[in-house]
DNA sequence: GCCGTTTTCGGCCCGACTGTTTTCAGTCG
């Protein structure tokens, strides 16, 4: 059983005591052990199988009871506790949960009451006027459901780009190292780096496309194939989502990579060029007289339309083309360039590591300075840091920047906004951190107006650096806040405050078009990871994308700079 | 359920906010 799939299950037992309303501490057992598990550096079967139960109450929060679970888990593939909670309330508890404002405790009380499984079943029984008559609950409570189901079904069926995209990589490169196989490149909605995709589509080019198909079709996570022929084939993968590959031969390689990449807007507006110039553009090539003039490379397909090569995160008809033949296109941010991530917890409040763990898995990926940003003291769930405790972490960080080479780790904070636009910490000790970011996490339901007026109060605190994570938006959970967001870019242009561009794969926030109009306004950015765990670092690489989207170019981001530059960047 | 120079039981953690209560339960992350 692999790492993931046994944390898991620890999470879920955690969800089904809160059901039960066991113990909080119990609970928190049961989470941490999910936690640990899920951040392991090791395979936990290798450890297992090494140092046998002894190994496994090594871990930290993992004791007797647990490691025993554990090993059952390992030795049998199964949990009885676990397999008797799902008997005794067997709910969709993914997808219950996934409702906004929905959790544990509500779930088994609807469960009892009504009997309520699933999210359909919540649907009919709020739309029938059931949910408000219960105890407990309102009309309120009701046409929230409503609307948080609602909101549900708007992005079914998309795929968080950040989840798919290492199975998808995986793929692609599975492709690639087969020797009848020339090139291999995912196109579509992935290659242009959207926030979701809807399916996986891969072009590839190859003399025989028969085994190409052969080997995608066996490969072993497909579990349908929809259709196979010579040039496309189609198949859906275990984790759901769908894939098509597509097999051209080299000479419309270009056309074809350029078609299947999209978007549909750009491509139109490619062929209306194509058309004024009385050529043809089509998947197959670009033809002039009838000869294929596009050449090797979508570099040279653009250069045949008269056009700068567009970059495929630019690529939405969104003013790229006009940019591209006046050679006004943006020199966008590059892959892998940071210095620095300016928002990472540690278990200091709810991350899984320790600040020197997060600072050496930083300095692994390439970076060379982080600002350590835990929750403040109003959010008491997961432990907040009130100033004394900010101050004590100051005191470690020092230590650890004696300690360590080659990476500096600068003192932050991630401080809430009260919902009277006040923040919960005070500026005594504000004033000795770095960094100072500030964030919204509750009271995301106010009206544009007031919530406006509230991240406006805290922007205006001069010790505020950062604003995280702008709109609060969870993609495929919870809506953005309402928000003025011209006037947030406005404000942070007087008063030198920094919009963060957050890389957790179901926030991607500011989205592209924001950070469109903050570079506009000659705003700056900052792409932070927002880690919660060592193996978090990889995810800046989608803040990266989500940025090229907005235009973004090297000088527009403090942490593409080296930290002295980037000091200077921020306020003082 | 875990942990231990406070060491085998008692602490771990203790706020804001909503929607429903008429004094509080549930969610948030």
């Amino acid at each position: 059983m692999k790492n993931e799939e046994i944390a898991k299950i620890f999470y879920d037992i955690a969800l089904f005591l809160q059901m039960k309303d066991e113990n909080v501490f119990k609970i928190r057992a049961y989470e941490r052990t999910g936690q640990t598990i899920e951040s392991l550096p090791t395979d936990i079967e290798l450890l297992y199988k090494k140092g046998g139960i002894d190994a496994l109450q090594e871990l930290p929060g993992i004791g007797r009871a647990i490691a025993e679970k554990i090993e059952e888990l390992l030795k049998t593939g199964k949990l009885q506790t676990f397999e008797r909670l799902k008997k005794e309330i067997p709910v969709d508890i993914d997808g219950l949960r996934r409702v906004e404002g929905i959790g544990p405790r509500k779930i088994l009380f609807l469960y009892k009451k009504l009997g309520i499984k699933s999210v359909a079943e919540l649907e009919k029984a709020a739309k029938q006027g059931k949910i408000s008559r219960l105890s407990g609950f309102g009309a309120k409570s009701q046409e929230n459901i409503l609307k948080g189901i609602e909101f549900l079904k708007k992005t079914k069926g998309r795929y968080l780009l950040g989840h798919i995209m290492p199975l998808a990589t995986d793929i692609e490169n599975r492709l690639k190292q087969l020797p009848f196989v020339r090139k291999a490149v995912i196109s579509g909605s992935f290659r242009r780096r959207k926030e979701t995709v809807g399916d996986i589509d891969i072009l590839a080019i190859s003399d025989k496309p028969e085994k190409v198909m052969d080997f995608f079709v066996s490969m072993p996570e497909v579990i349908n194939v929809y259709g196979k022929g010579k040039t496309k084939t189609m198949v859906l993968l275990n984790n759901g989502i769908g894939a098509d590959l597509r097999v051209v031969p080299e000479k419309s390689y270009a056309a074809a990579l350029n078609y299947f990449t999209g978007s549909k807007d750009h491509n139109i507006a490619l062929r209306r060029i194509a058309i004024h110039k009385r050529m043809k553009l089509s998947e197959y090539g670009l033809f002039k007289k009838g000869k294929n003039i596009s050449g090797i490379d979508e570099k040279s397909l653009y250069g045949a339309l008269g056009l700068k090569y567009i970059e495929p995160e630019l690529r939405e008809n969104a003013g790229e083309i006009e940019a591209a033949m006046q050679d006004k296109l943006p020199i966008l941010i590059e892959y892998k360039s940071l210095k620095g991530d300016l928002q990472i917890q540690t278990n200091w409040t709810d991350g899984s590591n320790s600040i020197e763990e997060m600072a050496i898995a930083a300095k692994n990926y390439g970076l060379e300075y982080i600002a350590i940003t835990d929750h403040t003291k109003t959010l008491a769930m997961i432990n907040g840091l009130n100033e004394k405790k900010i101050a004590k972490q100051g005191k470690e960080i020092d230590i650890l920047n004696k300690k360590l080479k080659g990476i500096k780790i600068l003192k932050g904070a991630e401080v809430n906004i009260l919902k009277n636009g006040k923040l919960d910490t005070k500026d005594s000790c504000l004033k000795e951190l770095d960094i100072v970011g500030i964030a919204v996490h509750a009271s995301f339901n106010q009206t544009k107006q007031e919530m406006t007026k509230r991240i406006i109060t805290a922007m205006e605190n001069e010790h505020v650096d950062i604003l995280f994570h702008p709109t609060c938006r969870l993609i495929g959970k919870r809506p953005a806040i309402q928000l003025d967001i011209e006037k947030i870019i406005d404000i942070a242009k007087s008063t030198g405050t920094i919009l963060e561009i957050n890389s957790m794969p179901d926030r991607l926030d500011l989205k592209d078009e924001h950070i469109r109009m903050a570079v506009k306004a000659g705003v700056r950015l900052v792409i932070d990871t927002d880690a919660h765990s060592g193996y978090h670092f990889p995810f800046l690489e989608l803040g990266i994308a989500q940025a090229r989207r907005g235009w973004a170019e090297k000088k527009d981001i403090i942490n593409a700079w080296p930290l002295k530059t980037m000091m200077k960047m921020i306020k003082i």
